[in-house]
DNA sequence: GTCTATAGCCAGATAGAC
DNA sequence: GTCTATCTGGCTATAGAC
């Protein structure tokens, strides 16, 4: 890695807090109804300035997606130097984490529906190289997990790892939390339940 | 119920037909992508003259949701009169309708994240009449399911009311058809088998 | 109740000085 | 690169004639 210049490294700094703005507040209110000018006030410089880091409101959600896939792709790595672990167990790890960070306020929430930014991000390569990157050692964990027999064989490997990734963004976890009737870790237990033991009765 | 004069009665048709292409934009597009003058140009009159039906973009949502609830209601009903059926039945009944629902592009979807819709909507007593009709009938379902050992007992029937109606917009069923490898009834059956039998091995 | 035309507002993006 | 000030377009909602 290139030494940096200590200009260099003032930029990266300020593009890390803008990208932390954004990642709180499209947890918090989603994209649409984040707006460019928050986000410049919450950063605590004008929107001239935010544009100059980034050309568009799509290429500030798309960075602060690229983080989370990136900050997954770590927690992964880190399960997978640990050896003596079930693929089941790995996934049921990633699980926990997405919905502990979803608990912590710091999952982007983006429109499920079409919209400019699904065009944006279909068309970034950096999203799309990480989203593949986590998609691939997913994938690979569940076929594995399947032929041990942990995981349903009769189930393709496709509609577990929607499942999995749906969960990052259940509004299930909001819905229970609301109530105020369950602690953090209460609540990933019994979703972890519904998404790998189901409903019904074993 | 009283008659209805001529008039009234081109004003209901008028009405449902707004109402229908509400609920075909709000699943197409989402809430927030919807604009008014699409509904206007797409019922075929004025978006002046819409506004004399109803008040606002957001009470045009609501009546798209009432009628979504209402239909749910009319389904529930005629699985009730039917005797011999297992209440865990009953709910994987509802499940599939609310899927195919989905499938057909007429259910409507709203923001999760807060919004002026969940304002209007949190205080419309039609609405969540409505709401609170199909959240009891489906809490005594769930309550007999577990007591006849269909469902698992050690988990709060809010957490199964909560997971059964997040499957009614469960963005997986999207993603699988977008892939074109699965039909209707497959993803039903198969987000089916996920959401009741769980990922893991039986 | 229907229409055409427009008000009013808000948010994304930019100009241009420093 | 940062700022202030402004442009631009699209959207909800309404005025006013018929």
């Amino acid at each position: 890695m290139a030494k940096l210049s200590f200009r260099e490294q003032v930029l990266r700094a300020r593009e890390d807090a803008i990208v932390s703005s954004v990642n709180r507040l499209l947890a918090e209110k989603g994209f649409d109804l984040m707006t460019v000018d928050e986000v410049a006030a919450d950063v605590g410089i004008a929107k001239a300035s935010l544009y100059k880091h980034f050309t568009s409101k799509e290429e500030l959600a798309a960075a602060a997606m690229i983080r989370v896939l990136v900050r997954a792709l770590d927690f992964m790595t880190t399960l997978a130097v640990e050896p003596p672990m079930r693929a089941v167990e790995r996934l049921k790890a990633v699980a926990r984490w997405t919905m502990q960070v979803q608990l912590a306020g710091e999952m982007p929430s983006l429109p499920a529906q079409n919209s400019s930014l699904r065009a944006t991000l279909t068309t970034n390569k950096a999203y799309l190289d990480r989203l593949m990157a986590v998609s691939d050692r997913l994938g690979a964990w569940i076929t594995a997990a399947q032929a041990a027999g942990d995981l349903n064989p009769k189930l393709p490997p496709e509609v577990i790892l929607y499942t999995l990734f749906a969960r990052a963004c259940d509004p299930v976890l909001g819905l229970l939390k609301l109530t105020g009737q369950y602690g953090d870790e209460q609540i990933i237990e019994l979703l972890l339940s519904t998404c790998f033991d189901g409903l019904a009765r074993r």
